[in-house]
DNA sequence: GTGTATAATCTGTTATATCACGTAATATAT
DNA sequence: ATATATTACGTGATATAACAGATTATACAC
């Protein structure tokens, strides 16, 4: 199954340098010269920029160049209630016995997440590596899936833009979650994981 | 912006072809007799096949061909579970004025859809479009990009095996959703969401 | 120096050709 | 007739080349 075609590798590549910021807003790719570097041609590439392009990450224009998107605000708060979604439906499903079933290790790693300093790019990558493990958990493919391309996109615009744009970051305490979602009720799990995603946030979720 | 690539048009070719029953589950396609047939090469075919494949419809088996993906059932109630996040989140936000504003238009399409004959063609694809509606009331972009491939899925799926699959369809009234949409309180409009997509559907959901 | 016209260059897109390899039909041996 | 080896073909993946058009650089006239 470790069949990476080179359109995989070029994929892989690309996203991990708009995930390590070595790619930033606005910035335009050169789809030959990454073909050159790679030792591939422009149908591995293309493929790979597709890809990136339905995801909502870059941006073709043509006879212009292909640039990283800039995300506007609004696409910024949209991704997080995307999130919100995402996370509150999977909170419903793996609450409970899903949690218990795991809590030395989700405790465990909810006490070093807790301690990364606030607003550092460490802490984005870690928050969103331990949101990503709870969503799994729900063991739903389709909510899983998504999840990871709405984290990506927030994650990118964490280290981006996010500070920039006036939307507040706060650490949020992850082991009083872990708590919280111990419950057998849906609706407790969904409330305090709304509630987690929203603290600190103030009133931007409002205008929609 | 009515920039209609080759890519677009192989694109829009193949999915209303799967939305319209004409291309259904394991079907192998033929990229280079596509190509002929829409007078293309190769390349617009293959970008068309590879957002269909991230979409999840299609699957490229090397050497062996693409196919039309055969869904399990997993599959499809976790795409159930994927459109009832979206559908909720969104409740929440056009939950009142949202509905107020639009309410003859949304009652009166109501009682059309809630006339349709139980599980035929015209029923699911009238319901889709419905709840597509709705969603798009939120304004929230990567809510409604999320829902519309989900919903695809769903009606792809609700046309080709849901009913061999053991998963019950029974006809829900929309009029009846809309008040109760009509509630300023997010959690009672995500609650009337809820119980709507889940009605009729028995304990498919519990597994997960 | 300034404004205009021309040419060179770069882009995404598309077309055509090739490759490696799995499948299946065919041929061959026993 | 059956089993095995061989060949031909079809596939997705990749390479290479050409195209249309926008931008930019250059050349030229005054």
């Amino acid at each position: 199954m470790g069949s990476l075609s080179l359109a995989d590798a070029v994929y892989d590549k690309l996203l991990s340098q708009l995930l390590e910021n070595e790619l930033v807003s606005g910035d335009f790719i050169n789809r030959r010269s990454i073909a050159a570097q790679m030792g591939a041609s422009l149908a591995p590439v293309l493929e790979a920029v597709l890809k990136l392009q339905a995801e909502g990450f870059l941006e073709a224009l043509p006879r212009k160049g292909t640039r990283v998107r800039m995300f506007k605000r609004d696409d910024i708060i949209g991704h997080l209630i995307l999130r919100e979604a995402l996370e509150c439906q999977a909170a419903r499903i793996y609450c409970g016995t899903g949690i218990t079933e795991n809590q030395t290790l989700l405790f465990s790693e909810a006490k070093k997440l807790d301690v990364i300093p606030e607003g550092t790019p460490d802490d984005f990558r870690e928050e969103i590596a331990f949101h990503t493990k709870l969503v799994k958990l729900s063991g739903c493919r389709p909510l899983y899936e998504n999840f990871i391309r709405a984290a990506n996109i927030s994650l990118f615009c964490s280290l981006n833009i996010l500070p920039t744009i006036g939307i507040p970051v706060v650490k949020n305490n992850h082991s009083d979650l872990i708590s919280s979602l111990m419950t057998n009720d849906p609706d407790q799990a969904e409330a305090a994981m709304r509630k987690h995603l929203r603290k600190g946030k103030g009133n931007i979720f409002d205008k929609f």
